[in-house]
RNA sequence: GCGGGUGUGGCGGAAUUGGCAGACGCGCCAGACUUAGGAUCUGGUGUCCUCGACGUGCAGGUUCAAGUCCUGUCACCCGCACCA
């Protein structure tokens, strides 16, 4: 047999691939429907990264098996190419964004199809297309039109370098997404999309889908849903109501102070009747100085000062409590003020300590002289809670009590926040809205969809965090679509987050020009049966786009609330030193480089074997070069080829435990071993020294999805006929097991000799088999034995004294 | 601090969920074929060693039997972070 020529039958079986169009998914068809969703690339300049090649392996390998196995299989492929490396390459380079993407998009698209992902081709999308961002538009003014868009200006995160404002989600852990810049926050008018009205359906769907719970938990936490009260204490010297949250309505009576945060506004209504007011003045201009990020990362000390002019009356008790200001009370957060119960709360006691406020124990259990006891336990100096043994009856009778003093009621408070919904920047989807000197924020209407992003020459940001956007006449001025009158446009642009949050919908049915996509497609295809992308995705991507999914179903748009039945997530592939890939390491691997020197398939079955799927794993060249060493044996078997259409007695057992193995594994994600499992087979195959025709089709047809070009070629040379078209193939559980088996034999736990046995043996033989054997005999004659057990197929123990 | 995860040969990783630890691959060693090998093939390869002892981060425990279960502890990784 000739050497493999890897890079002529890639590329004949990828042209074949197009030709026929494989892998057309058809709306409509009887066949069962899967729908398996990638998450689709941003086409940066830098090209594919191996990382996205094991994105998309995993489901490629599901997606081919599903095929085989007679499924209508929609799996496919688009560009999220709105954002911020774009623009900022188009800037540095004087290039337009489209010319940037759409040189970026080919560059990806012919990376894709060298690695033969089976992608529909026919369904591409691209969310800077008009035909495309027309319906991004269309659910924002839906969203507009539900009372879900709103603006206010508040603190917002702002990436200085970026020149943005950015969502809470986009500055996880004080940095940008994007630049990895200091997050700033500055007060500024911005657009917000009501997410937190969705709080407890994007919560309550989680019930509903099969996400793994890693993923699940990381949800929850960022949705951080609690529960408790709000009170109300009256401020004495001006019978004004402060209002708070707490979680532990139950320890109302240890509260011995109050905090309220610095930029808490009853400060400036009472400015005048406020002594210290330069003291607490001088307090808030110093907090603002510190980012978010210093703000609570580097908490060493607690520090606020206190009030003097403002004194609290406890609603419960009536005793008057002082009232502080710290910036350990965040504005963003419940009502921005608290009621402080140091006796049983960590941040509390500390402040207390320091500041020498009273620490007065409600319950039982710790030993507060040395720090707070956050446990449960028996109420006590809590007048009618005494006595009252548990946390749960506390809190629900003293919500009682509040309710008939009218002073407080239960609560719900989420940690996540709105999404503050736009950039000043170019490249991203216009947000369609008019503001009318008359009519205020007027929508645009729906026939006048899409507001196409229109063409300028400079792309910089203004000065003052202006859109670009703002400097074209032409597109600001405008009419009012209400009373005509003259009015001028909004200027920001969408976040990049918008365009992916509905993709998958538009995969159903790409080309449509009348809706998102027609009923039928999506009665059809949603939701979609398992999608797979990364963790960072998690508490982003997964929440905005769910959130509009749940709102589109609301409002009739698509048939389920949920959009994706099941969820999983890949590791990251790390450098060869262990580290994450990246630029300025010098370590990342360019995945053109291994097809170009090992193949397609190689890369493929790499990254699949190269460790478990969902954990991180790092690259090594000369394991790639095992892949390959794998597949050329493969290759080699058609040397050792001979006739037979039914496995033969000595490989019968071997097929099936390879095929159950191999179907189960791919399943579960579990593709290394599914791997280690052909390779076991080919071991014991080579072992014998020849394959008969139906063992090697079975083995191809194993590894079709892993490595489809290379089996379709040995498939169509040696019997003529297209493996893809084929039947997955079946196993027989009776006929995974051996006739005769290896066990264990050991005495007193130690193991001491090994047998062979019939499989179907029962205990009694096994053990008779076993004592015989000259190296057990010897140990166990003469001897009491106190017990004997026998695992079947496995092992015999016998426990002598 | 809270939540989640991981810890197994020189390396990546397996282990039917309590049943022969180290599958499979890499690397390494030896041999074969070669002018040559960073190609291919064959055999070997946890550690210490003479027999048989020790081995899954560490220390205990349960069990005929523990990588797996229980108690304690250490280290690293990820996420959130003064969330009231």
């Amino acid at each position: 047999m000739e050497r493999y020529d890897f890079a002529a039958v890639e590329k004949k079986w990828q042209d074949y691939w197009e030709k026929h169009e494989s892998f057309k998914a058809v709306t409509g068809s009887p066949k069962k429907k899967f729908y398996a969703l990638v998450e689709f690339p941003y086409p940066s300049g830098h090209g594919m990264h191996v990382g996205h090649i094991k994105a998309y392996s995993g489901l490629e390998v599901v997606s081919r098996k599903r095929r085989l196995e007679g499924y209508n299989v929609l799996f496919p492929i688009g560009f999220d190419a709105y954002g911020l490396p774009t623009e900022n390459t188009a800037i540095k380079d004087g290039i337009h964004p489209r010319i940037v993407t759409d040189r970026n998009i080919e560059k990806f698209t012919n990376q894709l199809k060298k690695v033969g992902f089976s992608f529909d081709w026919s369904r591409v999308i691209d969310t800077t297309q008009e035909n495309y961002y027309k319906w991004t538009q269309w659910i924002f003014l839906k969203l507009f039109e539900n009372g879900l868009v709103f603006r206010d200006k508040t603190l917002v995160n702002y990436c200085p370098s970026c020149k943005v404002v950015l969502s809470n989600e986009d500055s996880q852990g004080g940095k940008c997404d994007v630049c990895h810049s200091e997050i700033i926050q500055k007060s500024k008018e911005v657009w917000y999309l009501r997410i937190t009205e969705y709080a407890d359906k994007l919560l309550e769907g989680l019930d509903t889908v099969n996400y793994l719970p890693n993923i699940r938990l990381q949800q929850e936490n960022w949705i951080g849903k609690s529960t408790g009260a709000f009170v109300e204490f009256s401020i004495k010297e001006n019978g004004e109501k402060l209002r708070i949250y707490t979680t532990r309505p139950d320890t109302l009576y240890g509260v011995t102070f109050m905090v309220i945060a610095p930029e808490h506004p009853i400060i400036e209504k009472y400015r005048d009747s406020i002594a210290n007011i330069d003291a607490l003045d001088a307090y808030k201009a110093e907090c603002a100085k510190k980012s978010e990020f210093e703000r609570t990362q580097l908490v060493k000390d607690k520090t606020g000062v206190k009030i003097d002019g403002l004194t609290a009356i406890n609603p419960i008790n009536g005793k008057e409590i002082p009232v502080y200001i710290s910036d350990y009370v965040m504005m963003g957060y419940g009502t921005g003020a608290i009621m402080a119960v140091p006796a049983h709360d960590t941040r509390d006691y500390e402040f207390a300590k320091k500041f020498g406020i009273d620490i007065i124990e409600v319950i039982k259990g710790g030993d507060i002289s040395k720090e707070a006891y956050t446990g449960d336990g028996e109420m006590v100096n809590s007048g009618v809670l005494n006595g009252i043994d548990n946390k749960k009856d506390a809190i629900e009778k003293m919500l009682e009590i509040l309710a008939e003093k009218g002073c407080g009621e239960k609560g719900v408070q989420y940690k996540m926040k709105d999404w503050a919904f736009n950039r000043q920047r170019y490249w991203g989807e216009p947000i369609p809205i008019v503001h009318c000197p008359e009519c205020g924020m007027v929508p645009v209407p729906y026939d006048e969809l899409p507001l196409k992003l229109p063409p300028v020459d400079n792309f910089e940001p203004g000065q003052d965090g202006e859109s670009p956007l703002a400097k074209i006449d032409s597109f600001v001025n405008c009419k009012c679509p209400k009373c005509g009158g003259d009015a001028k446009r909004e200027t920001d642009t969408m976040p990049q987050w918008a365009g992916s949050s509905w993709y998958f919908l538009r995969y159903c049915d790409p080309n449509n020009d009348e809706a998102l996509a027609s009923k039928e497609a999506l009665e059809y295809w949603m939701p979609v049966d398992w999608y797979n992308g990364g963790m960072e995705h998690v508490t982003r991507h997964m929440i905005y786009s769910r959130f509009w999914h749940h709102f589109l179903y609301d409002i009739g748009a698509v048939n389920t609330p949920e959009p994706y039945a099941k969820r999983t997530a890949q590791g990251l592939i790390l450098g060869p030193d262990g580290e994450k890939m990246s630029k300025s390491k010098g370590n990342v691997v360019d995945p053109n480089d291994v097809v170009e020197t090992y193949g397609a398939d190689v890369l493929r079955v790499y990254v699949l074997f190269m460790g478990d799927y969902e954990q991180a794993a790092p690259w090594s060249e000369s394991s790639v070069k095992g892949c390959k060493r794998f597949l050329d044996r493969i290759w080699a078997l058609q040397d050792k080829l001979i006739d037979g259409d039914e496995y033969r007695p000595e490989m019968t057992a071997a097929m099936h435990k390879t095929i159950k193995k191999v179907s189960e594994d791919i399943e579960a994600m579990k593709f290394n071993t599914a791997i280690a499992a052909m390779m076991t087979l080919l071991n014991t195959i080579d072992g014998i020294g020849s394959i008969n025709k139906a063992e090697y089709k079975s083995l191809l047809m194993l590894l079709n999805p892993f490595a489809p070009h290379i089996t379709e070629e040995i498939y169509s040379n040696n019997f003529g006929a297209i493996l893809s078209e084929q039947p997955w193939v079946t196993y027989d559980e009776a006929l995974c097991v051996e006739s005769s088996v290896e066990v264990a034999v050991q005495v007193n736990g130690k193991i001491k000799a090994k047998i062979m046995i019939p499989s179907d043996a029962e205990q009694p033989e096994v053990l008779e088999i076993a004592k015989n054997d000259p190296n057990i005999a010897g140990l166990v004659n003469g001897k009491t034995i106190v017990k004997e057990i026998y695992v079947k197929g496995r092992l015999v123990n016998i426990v002598v004294k």
